[in-house]
DNA sequence: TGACCATGGTTGTCTATACAAGGTAAGCTG
DNA sequence: CAGCTTACCTTGTATAGACAACCATGGTCA
């Protein structure tokens, strides 16, 4: 009734958790050689390509650096970037336990001024789509969104329910996404950010900046202010 | 002299490729079936051994979604976390170009108060090492760095020379990292917190708390100051 | 001595074949 | 009609053999 994963599992399987451990022990160093695919054929008794799998899944997983005409060899651990996920508020606030809500305060449409032109990288007047939402969890605001949405790669988005569907969601669904950045920032509100929020001016807001593309556009800039004392993101990560 | 590479590729790439850019155009949308490993291998003329690598391969990046007896389809696109990498400020700075510095305040041995030892998980009066950091970016002072080292996981921690390797870096050679936590906050800073980093007390910080793990233990918890004005975070995401 | 070349070990790819196990659907049987 | 069986297609794994490209080494030749 065990798992008894260790006698049935496939046979590359092995060859690849024999090798992790000798890594795991330290008994296999950084830069260490490892067996290569003849002397696991001869050691385990399978074939080349079960050897050549095992080894070669290892470097794409970035355990092991692979040589043509040298040999496989432990990687340098690097490691010193550590992730910290962005994830859409209105998930984080559900799954907190939390009730969400959200308010729609604008949504228009627009032409680009010089400096969203910039930031779009298209011509000045291009034709845009704004909405303005505040997030709510549990009836205190913790989160302005304005958002600005190139025209022409989501024409339905003024008529989403943004009750029902974040932005974020909707956009995700209308233009494939394929690259974002994010700039985060400590600053002070202005007057409408800190209405908005109701919070005082003095009081400081953790600012997201997210631009995503699709294709060679940036789809979608998005402002997200949160107030300081109401709002922390965290995350963990596990290398 | 060009590329060509699109005729030199390995087949398994061609193949790949070929299904990628379905995807990509939008011609088969999530869920829908690709192509058998059969199937692969009459339209490409290629063994099954290399349509199998093909899908496989897709498979393990989570492109596409293989069941055993039924076939292969369009994995869903998940992608609403967007990861955000936390560096080092030291790597960071000299990427850029710039010239980076660092001031030693303090650095001493201390017994866990209650907050700490919370925040360690540790019984109060345990032994810590502390030390305080300020990063300089072209002179200009861009973080303040609190941290807290459990001192039987790096005993060594105090005699480090911090000006040439980070507290981080020497971490991550003297206690394996094997898990981090992060969250950030925007906060006004004290009275200390301000004068370190020539700013005034209303104007906004931007504070990362860090906590690593090796193994079971909570090997470090440092606090790092960025004044809002002068730094921000930012990071560029490919799903 | 220095430049060239042959050799053998290594990774990278590809094929043809085989068996096992999961799943579906048609057809048979009671 | 319900339930079972069977055939077929799918993925998953494994093998033996083959050729190409890469690289270090050592030997040969000028």
């Amino acid at each position: 009734m065990s798992k008894a994963a260790a006698s049935v599992a496939p046979l590359y399987l092995r060859v690849k958790r024999h090798i992790l451990a000798n890594i795991g022990s330290g008994k296999w160093a950084p830069s260490h050689r490892v067996p290569s695919e003849n002397e696991l054929v001869k050691s385990f008794g399978v074939s080349r390509m079960t050897a050549n799998r095992a080894l070669r899944e290892l470097s794409d997983e970035g355990v092991l650096v692979r040589v043509a005409g040298v040999g496989s060899f432990v990687a340098e651990p690097k490691a010193r970037a550590h992730p910290l996920e962005i994830r859409s508020i209105a998930d984080e606030i559900r799954e907190r336990g939390a009730v969400y809500r959200v308010d729609v305060i604008e949504r228009e449409r627009v032409r680009a001024v010089a400096s969203l032109a910039e930031d779009f990288r298209v011509a000045p007047r291009t034709e845009l789509f704004y909405s303005s939402l505040v997030h709510f969890e549990d009836g205190r605001p913790v989160q302005l969104e304005d958002r600005y949405v190139l025209a022409s790669l989501a024409p339905d988005y003024l008529d989403v329910d943004f009750t029902r569907v974040t932005p974020h969601d909707y956009l995700i669904e209308a233009a494939p996404l394929q690259e974002a950045e994010h700039v985060l920032r400590a600053v002070l509100p202005d007057a409408r950010t800190a209405r908005c929020l109701a919070m005082k001016r003095t009081e400081p807001c953790l600012l997201v900046v997210r631009r995503t593309w699709s294709g060679n556009a940036i789809a979608s800039v998005a402002k997200l202010h949160h107030p300081g004392s109401r709002y922390e993101l965290s995350g963990r990560f596990r290398p």
